[in-house]
DNA sequence: TTGTACGCGTTATCAT
DNA sequence: ATGATAACGCGTACAA
């Protein structure tokens, strides 16, 4: 390993002098910065980040924590992160808290030691452990998707009570009057949609929407569903809200396997425009929600803050929604009660 | 931000004693180890990993190359990457290539920094860079999923050529004659995955299937499908093999599109079993692999290497391959030539 | 069982 | 435009 003093020796200069003619910040003469870097390429020389982050007190390093990786909706958010990261020069840690109590407070210990120099923080549950909260003072933090922490946190959300009511008043122009919502209880992003939804629901004077708790998954919608027909495989609603497209996706399945037909029987309308939503056949109606991009304004944001030493703005940025129309939905072919 | 020095002050101790207490690498007496935890967690103190970084020549920090987090292929690779890591005290930095020749280049200066103490590297695309595998030469690699640069190095693949062998064996037992490959040239294992049938479909004397060429995504499986059918939607095949699981979605959706009935028409068998081939309707016929284990082995022998000093040994894991039966494949219906 | 002293490689400050 | 020097905070030989 060539080190500082090594390339300054070669080159006849003092440390200070490669360091700045690396850096820039410092005028150093043409002639001097060719030399240092012809002995730099011949060396390989490359400085090394531990030692640059002892000495500038910062870590070039974001931390990125999120319930499930797996969730193409998380892959999304954490390449917009990691494009906002890299423009600032900056890496990402992964950490996939995989709904693990244990697994977030050994990542707390990877903040408290200050492994990282800010946090984006995407939570999956709606208990936030106060450890948490606490550890993530000490470095800056900003919340994705879901507000936890009070509102004093710096959060980028997207318009959910909006989106809620855009799928709604598709679903109502559609001639359906009886709908149920899936939802994950307790979950600030998803009570937003179910409340949007349910909220345009009854401005139409439609009976309100029964909504039935599910985890955030595949299995959770199937679950979910599963509870919402009849022990004969009755069903009294023609449409079904899911607050996710994961659960919309397993819902989905539970119908076909009971034998009911999307989008004849029922049709069904999920959140967030994941990638397989449109390879689902029919493709699956849902409200998009540009995740990427919330995840690389959060980055900007969080970088700011690192670089400017201020805490990020205790601001709340919504960001727009979008209905998009697939085959999960048609015209409501039940007959009114 | 409390120091070493602090608490070794407060405690009465030396900076000597509190790392030792805290480390355990050398014994401390009960009484001196009990007032330096007091101390320690009364100035919530935590050793900056900067510190320690420099001072032990390590950063803890793996770093895993993708092309793609949003593939769950990968999205399952980094959690068992996460998972070794995790046990081993380590965390990891994520660096999706995106397939994007800077980005890499970008990564390679991050490696040279010695930011990070490993490398999982995953490749994506079937041209490999000098400069990443010169890079790569100063830390230690384990490839994954991929072999790319060369016999001399670590790598964890599962059995590919086995698993198209399956996924033929399956058809044939099923009656088909007649089949397409979809495979992204070039890359290794999707060779080896079509080498494998087409290997087992012609030593049951049938004709030699057809390789039609396309990207290892979605889209690609579309086009390469389109590429396959006749202008009049005119087909010469029962069976479609694509060497994984987005590519055979993609020619499920382009067949549905054309008017042909999966699998009444066409049988459809993919290759990795990500989360969502069960999610589709009908659920996909595929060659499981157990990507999140090739993952967490892979990290376990980097590791190993690091805390060796060792590189790791030059061997090639191949991890055994499982057909999963599920809705895309059916008995084969058309008239034999 | 505990302490002293040094080194890790860089950047900031001050001086020239 | 360049150089000398002092931290930065921790781990660890070596000494006691």
């Amino acid at each position: 390993m060539a080190t500082i003093a090594e390339v300054a020796r070669l080159a006849g200069v003092s440390p200070t002098t490669v360091s700045h003619a690396l850096s820039g910040r410092r005028a150093v003469s043409e002639e001097t910065r060719r030399r240092v870097q012809e002995v730099m390429d011949q060396l390989g020389y490359s400085p090394r980040r531990a030692a640059q982050n002892l000495a500038t007190g910062g870590t070039r390093l974001l931390g990125l924590i999120v319930p499930d990786i797996s969730n193409s909706f998380f892959a999304e958010l954490a390449k917009g992160v990691e494009e906002a990261a890299i423009d600032a020069g900056y890496n990402m840690v992964l950490c996939n808290s995989a709904f693990n109590h244990d697994r977030e407070l050994l990542y707390l210990e990877t903040i408290r030691s200050r492994a990282v120099d800010g946090v984006v923080y995407a939570a999956g549950s709606p208990t936030t452990h106060r450890e948490m909260a606490d550890s993530l003072g000490s470095i800056p933090v900003v919340l994705v998707d879901e507000e936890v922490l009070g509102s004093s946190t710096c959060s980028f959300v997207s318009d959910n009570a909006e989106g809620g009511r855009l799928a709604a008043e598709h679903l109502i122009g559609l001639g359906h009057t009886d709908a149920v919502i899936l939802s994950m209880a307790g979950l600030a992003s998803s009570d937003d949609r179910a409340q949007g939804f349910s909220d345009a629901w009854v401005s139409h004077d439609l009976p309100q929407p029964v909504v039935i708790g599910g985890d955030f998954t595949y299995d959770g919608g199937y679950a979910a569903l599963a509870k919402a027909v009849g022990p004969l495989h009755d069903i009294d609603f023609s449409a079904v809200f899911a607050t996710n497209d994961l659960m919309a996706l397993g819902a989905m399945k539970r119908l076909m396997e009971i034998g009911l037909h999307v989008p004849q029987d029922v049709s069904v309308v999920g959140f967030d425009d994941i990638n397989i939503a449109g390879m689902t056949n029919p493709g699956l109606t849902t409200v998009r929600q540009d995740v990427w991009q919330l995840g690389f304004r959060a980055a900007e944001a969080l970088i700011a803050s690192i670089d400017t030493s201020c805490p990020p703005p205790a601001e709340r940025h919504v960001q727009p929604v979008e209905l998009i129309v697939r085959g999960t939905t048609s015209l409501c072919m039940t007959d009114a009660d």
